[in-house]
DNA sequence: AACGTTATGTAATAATATAACATTTATAAG
DNA sequence: CTTATAAATGTTATATTATTACATAACGTT
């Protein structure tokens, strides 16, 4: 059973924008891209986004105000994530590696503070960036 | 031997405000509050702050758009940073833990990627808010 | 002193995000 | 099926965060 079929008209639209577009999108390019369909200003567009992040179905990118769809089919909440990012041509991919999830999620310290969520961003230089 | 000797006079009165606070501070809050001291414009705290991160006296927390102390007397500069964040009362503090930032430096996928840089935010409710 | 580098000052503007309010559509309960 | 409620939409205005562009000054080397 799939979310997808649970999303608004908006949130639909805005979604397969993303989804297609295969990297990260900012909300002002989003905005442009769906002037077309009917969505004509930011609200509109940041309340999409904000309802997809909040089930999942993409994750912002905090170091570039940007939004990714998830590339992890069975993520439906945004509480554990982690991207590598490359700081020359800005290729973003999501990392799904279970023993970093699982590391993460159980991470504690001295602070007696229990973690529900966690984000995590690697940098660095893609093996295409690497090479020239 | 201190950097905080090296910096300008800008940067000197832009940390010292930041260090004092205790806390994460936001760019325009801080240009308000460095207004009386002749600091005027955005442009003069953004490129304090640019500097500050770059040689690791401050920290910027992605999520909330503002920028934080260094916490780590050792940390000169802002390679692997991990922060916890209490989603009600807004407290930050960075965490300094050499098994968690051992085991992220090191880390490493299939993607051929060598990752450089990381940052880190977990969020949870600190010991105060828990037990509201 | 001459040079390159770093920092500063100032004005304007770009980019990112939210507040407030009115209306419509979808969902569920009786 | 209609009433109630929640969720989503539309629209205008505005708040917040950050950068461009250009001119000048201070600092560190040789």
């Amino acid at each position: 059973m799939q979310k997808e079929l649970n999303l608004s008209k908006n949130q639909k639209i805005i979604f397969d924008l993303i989804d297609k577009s295969g990297g990260p999108m900012k909300a002002y390019s989003i905005l442009f891209n769906v002037q077309k369909k009917g969505i004509k200003a930011p609200l509109q567009v940041y309340r999409a986004l904000d309802k997809l992040v909040e089930i999942g179905k993409i994750h912002k990118i905090e170091s570039r105000n940007a939004f990714i769809a998830c590339q992890n089919s069975s993520c439906q909440v945004s509480k554990a994530t982690a991207f590598s990012i490359c700081e020359s041509c800005e290729n973003v991919s999501e990392i799904s590696n279970s023993k970093l999830s699982k590391y993460l999620s159980n991470f504690s310290d001295d602070s007696g503070m229990k973690y529900s969520k966690y984000n995590l961003e690697f940098f660095g230089l893609c093996k295409k960036c690497k090479s020239k």
